[in-house]
DNA sequence: TTTTAAAGTTAGTCAAGGCTAAATTGCTAT
DNA sequence: ATAGCAATTTAGCCTTGACTAACTTTAAAA
């Protein structure tokens, strides 16, 4: 005691900056596990050509990034050879494209136009926490 | 004519993510003109000591990020003086305020925890469009 | 009026995530 | 077999947004 969490029952705002900061530092990892696994479903292999071209960017910021999650143990990959997610690599991608999808869906569902929906999702589902994520999960289903 | 958008009518996967990139580089800025006009109207001015405390970053840290607001034309300052909001960036604070309200307020009216809604609201609120915006408004006031 | 503490600034560092330009490698068609 | 194109890598640059450490200014206490 003798300090005033008493006083002021709402956390500090700090906090919740601090999380938003980490959200951010996840973004490009998500974004790049799930997109190299729809690869690989789609096209049997996630090749840096395929992921500069879907996402808008040139291929020396694909190279840069792909080194970085292969520091971070999320893929593996070989000189002028595809990309390849790690068991940890596959695990995330199998949640963010989960959570994606649910977002997706609850965004339709409420009346937003798919091709909105869809630049939405693709920003807000790094942003919704589980127990937002079971909301959405929940009224999707009623 | 010419082009394949007639056999491809989801837009181009790029275009979803540059508009992320986009929303990226204004969240900060965003979320600064919000946090000033919040502290003026609560406390009668914006000092550098009461960003740092509610962001929970350095005192250097607020001073690099408000002279890029200067810069950008959302606020003026003077050296070891408080800081103003222009025009710009009272236009601005006033639509993330709102904005940032109305996602807030959805999260709770569906059944998510204050606690957590003031969370995710903090990051959600920059990712989501005018139409989405409404539609959350319109589900709320039903 | 002087001292001191708080607030603010400056300088220098770092990682992430973009870019361009140039070099290298791999593959395919001749 | 090899020439040439496409894919990839490398090098070097930039901005944002974070940090620490050291310095300066302001304002309050003594
Ligand atoms: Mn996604
Ligand atoms: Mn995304
Ligand atoms: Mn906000
Ligand atoms: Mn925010």
């Amino acid at each position: 005691m003798g300090d005033d969490t008493r006083l002021n029952p709402r956390h500090n705002k700090a906090e919740v900056f601090a999380r938003l900061r980490d959200a951010h530092a996840r973004e490009v990892t998500e974004d790049y596990v799930e997109m190299i696994g729809d690869l690989i479903a789609e096209e049997g292999e996630a090749r840096s050509v395929a992921l500069a071209e879907r996402f808008g960017v040139t291929a020396a910021t694909v190279n840069n990034t792909i080194k970085r999650l292969e520091r971070d143990g999320y893929v593996t990959s070989r000189p002028y050879r595809s990309i390849f997610l790690t068991e940890k690599g596959e695990t995330l991608a199998k949640k963010c494209r989960e959570r994606h999808q649910i977002v997706y869906n609850y965004l339709v569902s409420i009346g937003v136009e798919p091709e909105v929906a869809e630049f939405d999702a693709e920003g807000i589902e790094h942003h919704v926490s589980e127990e937002t994520l079971r909301v959405f999960e929940l009224r999707l289903l009623s």
